[in-house]
DNA sequence: AATGAATGAGCCTTCATTCAT
DNA sequence: GATGAATGAAGGCTCATTCAT
C-alpha cells in the first residue's frame, strides 16, 4: 500500500515544509492550502485545526525520520565503533541539507526547542530510545559510572553533533560558509568520534583499511 | 550617564521579557506595554516599529550581557586554566535560570538560531570575539592544527556547553528534571573540562589546592 | 399510510427538535444528521436546502399537534364548560413537557413569534379554526357584543394560558421552580377558568360529581 | 451631562436595533458598525466581544426603558384604580409601536424568551419589582389568599397585556391589520381592567366623569 | 512626551452547499 | 438512494498601527 498522493498526504507535506520554515505561528493557512492545491477549509475539514494539523505534521516527521534505524549494527561490534556508528547516524540527520525531506528535521528542531503537545510522544517514541542506545554504549566504556556521569557524557556526544545544526545559521556566517561547507559529514564524523574517544580514554577505532579514520589531535597515549 | 527609569528604558525591559519568552510573532504589544505601564501607542511613538522594538531589545541584550567580560583573566595562565575559565564563564550565561537579567541570555539564542538584522551586530561584536578568544586557547594546545581543525574543535567545547541551553527543554523530560539540576554548574565545569582536556590529550588543571578539579573518567582505573 | 422509518423522516424528527431548541440560524446541519444518522448532505438530497427542512419540520409539527382535536366535546354542552374545555385543552399544549413529541410546539410557538413562510399554513390551518371556535364560544356568552369585544375577550382567554409557556423561562426564575411547579394542568384548568367565567359574568360549571371544579376567588366570602 | 453622540453610544443604539429586529445569531456585527458609522473593529474595541455587546444592549434597553416609574400614583388610592393604574402602564410599553425607542422593548421580550447572562440583571432590577408590585395590589383584593393563587392571578393579569406583544404577528394576521389596530391602549385598558376586576369580584372604578370607565360585560351583579 | 480612540488588513474558523463516486 | 471529500463565502476576532488631542 503506497502513500497516495491524497489531498490530505499534500497537505501534511505543506505543512511541514511551512511550520518548519515560519514556525507555528508566521506559518499561514492559506499559504499551506495553495501549496497543497487545496481549499482553505481543507485544513480545517482534515484535522479540524492549525493545532493538529502541527501536531500531526511533527508526529509525521518524526515517523519517517527515524524508521528503519534499528537495522543499524547487528553482532558483536567494538564499543569505539558502535560509538563511531552512532556519531555518524546522528550528523547524517543533522546534517542534512537541500533535502527534499528537510523540513522533516527542521520541524522535530523546532519542537525540541519549544515543546509542544506533540513533543510528548516525539520523546517517548524517538528520543529516549536513540538516548538509551548511546547510554548503553557509553556504559561500555565507564561500566563504573554513575547515573550522572552517564548524562553527562551522552549530553556532550550528542551537544557536539546537535550544534552543527542549532547554530547553524550563525556558525556560517562565523566563520564563512565556505569553511562551513568544509566541515562535512566525514569530517565531522572522524573529528567528534576521536574526540568523544580521547575524553573517554579508548583508543579510535580503525577503518577497513587499517588506518586511524581521524587526525585526531596528537595525544599522547596515556599509559 | 545612569540608565534612567524612563518610559522608553521601561519598554525595552518589558519588550525583551516578551520577545525572549514567547518569540517575536507571539509577542504582543499590548502586553509589553502593560508590563511597562505605558501607552498602546508608546511603542510606535518610541520605535516606530515593532520590528524595531525587537532590533533595539537584542541590541540592549547583547550590550549588558557581555560587558566587562574582557577583564577576566589577566597575566599568564596555563592553557588548560584557560580553558577552564572560558568553559566556566560560558556556562555561566548558559545555565543562568531565574535571573532578572535571563531574557538577555534567551533573546540572544533566539538570534542566534533565527538569524535577522540585530543578528549582525550580535555575531560581530559578541560572538566572533568570544569565538577568537577560544580559538586562542585552543591553538596553544595544537599548534600545529589547521583552520579547520581548530574550528571543528572549538564547536565541539561550545557545542556541549550550549546543549544545555538549546536543548533544556527535551532533556528535562528525557532525564526527568531532578536528574538535570544535578547537573548544576560546578559539575559541569569539570566534567565539560576534563572531557575536552583529554580529547585534547592534556591533564586537568589543578586548582589552587593542588587537587584535580575534576573527576575526569578514571576507565582503566577501575580495580 | 405508515409513517416509516426512513432516512426522510428521522431527518425532519431531528431537525424539529434542533430547529425547536435553537432557532433557525443557531440550528447546526451537521447536528441534524448526525442525530438522523446520515450524511451530511442528506438534507440538500432530500429537502434541497435547509429552509425548506425548516418548513416541511414547521408542517410536520402542524400537521400531528392539532389532528384529531376537532372530535372533542360533541353534543349539546353548556357555554361553561365548552370553555372550560377549550382552556383545558390549550393549556395541555402549552405546559406539555418532556414530551417526545414537545419539539411540536415549541417549534410552532417559534413560528408565531416570528413567522416565516411556513406560518401561513399554520395560521390558516390550525389557528384559525382554534379562534374561531373559541369566538363561538364566547358568543354564546355576550350575544351582543360586537367583534372588537369579542376579539378582546378571545385574546384575553389565550393570553393567559400562552403566558405559560411564553414567560416560562422567565417566570420560573421570577417564582422559583416549585413554585412554577405547583401551577401543574388542573390547577391553572381550574383557575383561568374560574378566572374567565367569572369575568364574563358566568358560574363556574360544575363537575359530574356535583362540586364546584375551581376554587375560584371568594373574595366576600372572606369572614 | 447630556447622554453624549459617542462611539460606544452609537454604536449600542445600532446594536439594539439590529439585535432586536434579527436576534443574536443573525445579527451581523458589520452592519451594526456601518449604522454606527464606525469600523469593524470598533465593537471589539469598545465591548471585548459580540456576547458583551449584547449585554449591554440588553442592560441599556432595560435602564431607559424602565425610568421614572417609581413615581407613579403616590397616595393612598382604591385597589381598582391602582389596578387600572398597573395595567395601563403596562400596555404603555407592551403596545409602543414605531416608536424610536422601540427596539428596547424587542430586546427585552427576546431576553425574556431565551434568557442568557443579561437577564439576570433584568429580572431581577426591572422584572421582580413590577411583579411584586402586582402581587401587593391584588393582595388587596384577596387577602387570604395563597401565595399560589397570587401568582395565578399576576400572571393571568400580566398575560393578558403581554399577549399583544408576544402573539402580534399572527393576530394581526388572524384578525387583520385593522381590526388589530382598533385594539388601541385606552380599549385594551379598559377591556382588561373590567375583565380582571369581575374576576376578582370587585366593580370597576370610576373614572374622573363618574361613569364606568369600560364597557364592560354585563354581569348580574353578584349579591 | 504621551494618550485614548479608532482603523483596516488579515487570519482562523464555521457552515451550508456541491460534486464525483 | 446515499456518501465522503471538497468548496467558497462570510463571519468574528486579533493586532499592529495611526490620528487627533
Amino acid at each position: 500500500m503506497e502513500v497516495q498522493d491524497t489531498t490530505k498526504v499534500r497537505l501534511l507535506e505543506a505543512a511541514g515544509e511551512e511550520f518548519a520554515c515560519k514556525g507555528f505561528d508566521a506559518a499561514r493557512i492559506r499559504t499551506i492550502c495553495e501549496r497543497a492545491g487545496a481549499n482553505v477549509a481543507a485544513v480545517n475539514y482534515h484535522f479540524g485545526d492549525k493545532e493538529q494539523l502541527y501536531v500531526e505534521a511533527v508526529l509525521v516527521a518524526h515517523r519517517c525520520g527515524f524508521e528503519g534505524e534499528d537495522a543499524v549494527q547487528a553482532g558483536p561490534v567494538a564499543p569505539a565503533e558502535q560509538l563511531r556508528g552512532f556519531i555518524h547516524d546522528f550528523l547524517c540527520r543533522v546534517l542534512a541539507i537541500n533535502d527534499p525531506e528537510d523540513w522533516r528535521h527542521r520541524l522535530m528542531l523546532r519542537e525540541l526547542l519549544h515543546p509542544t503537545t506533540a513533543s510528548d510522544v516525539l520523546i517517548r517514541e524517538a528520543i529516549r530510545p536513540k538516548f538509551e542506545r548511546l547510554s548503553g554504549i557509553l556504559r561500555r566504556f565507564c561500566p563504573d559510572a554513575d547515573e550522572r556521569k552517564i548524562h553527562a557524557l551522552a549530553f556532550s556526544v550528542i551537544g557536539q553533533c546537535l550544534h552543527y545544526k542549532m547554530a547553524r545559521p550563525v556558525a556560517e556566517r562565523l566563520i564563512g560558509p565556505a569553511a562551513f561547507a568544509a566541515l562535512d559529514l566525514d569530517y565531522l564524523t572522524d573529528h567528534i568520534t576521536s574526540f568523544c574517544l580521547a575524553a573517554l580514554g579508548s583508543r579510535p577505532p580503525r577503518n577497513p583499511e587499517g588506518e586511524p579514520v581521524a587526525d585526531r589531535v596528537e595525544v599522547e597515549a596515556a599509559p
